[in-house]
DNA sequence: TTCTTGGTTTATAATCATTACAAATTACAA
DNA sequence: TTGTAATTTGTAATGATTATAAACCAAGAA
């Protein structure tokens, strides 16, 4: 199942509409689903399809897509929002000098809290972040 | 030694000035170290007894800590920063809901990556996240 | 101590990502 | 085909952060 189907079944069940904008949306995410997208890579992915695509229809529609669980934000610091589709758990690499981001797909055993170091929380999901330099930075 | 010590001798070291402003601000760190403060956070507290500190200096200050490795950036995806003094490395936990974030002071064995996977990164730091709902939103 | 100077602070304006709003449009159920 | 609530869109507003340039001052030298 790809990406915009598993999408589109969504909304569906959640009777939401389907429409052109949000089917080039999730085609775009599709594409870029390696290269931690945001809504301006995005916006500019679709527009070169659907030139007449506002910039607020793709900020609604990612908004709500991350407020289902379908989106994963990341967070950079870098003063914009990137986008990852939440298919697999997986990890980031983050290149401290040029801010080039890279997928870790790999398990980490022994990555979970003693019910003790929890303070409460149910915990649903983590995640980690390797900081370093990538070969173009040295 | 305190986190306020260990700025000052920092920026000794580097040749740079140390100012009352520099210092409340390093003072308004150490208090709020467990809180994650951000730069605003930071404003108000010193502005208790600098009533004058400017903003833009809090900013200013901030931005060169992170620069210089002395201060974390943590963000969240809530459209600020927030920041935690490096002091020794630590993950934190996140509460999906509600934004609240612990610290958390434990180390993990064998999260390290294998050559062949760290795409020529030379890797220099990790960080998890733990992701979950606190009790009070539950 | 006083002088000098380059780093620092400050207020203000500018920038940039994101959100609010309200009018026009449209998906889709009946 | 039609009705209607959801969606899209352009524009304006917001809010965090940064740029700028003038005033200020920490700290070393005389």
């Amino acid at each position: 199942m790809t990406i915009e189907e598993k999408l589109v079944a969504t909304l569906r069940e959640q009777g939401m509409k389907i429409t052109p904008q949000r089917r080039f949306i999730f085609q775009a995410l599709e594409q870029k689903h390696d290269h931690h997208p945001t809504a301006e890579d995005i916006y500019n992915t679709v527009r070169q399809t659907l030139p007449d695509m506002s910039l607020t229809t793709v900020y609604n529609t990612l908004r709500e897509l991350v407020g289902m669980g379908l989106l994963r934000q990341v967070d950079l610091g870098e003063g914009m929002t990137r986008f990852d589709p939440a298919t697999e758990t997986h990890h980031h690499l983050l290149c401290t000098k040029c801010g080039r981001l890279e997928d870790i797909h790999r398990q980490f055993r022994n990555i979970t809290l003693p019910p003790d170091e929890a303070k409460g929380f149910i915990i649903t999901n983590h995640q980690v972040i390797f900081e370093g330099i990538c070969p173009d930075c040295r």
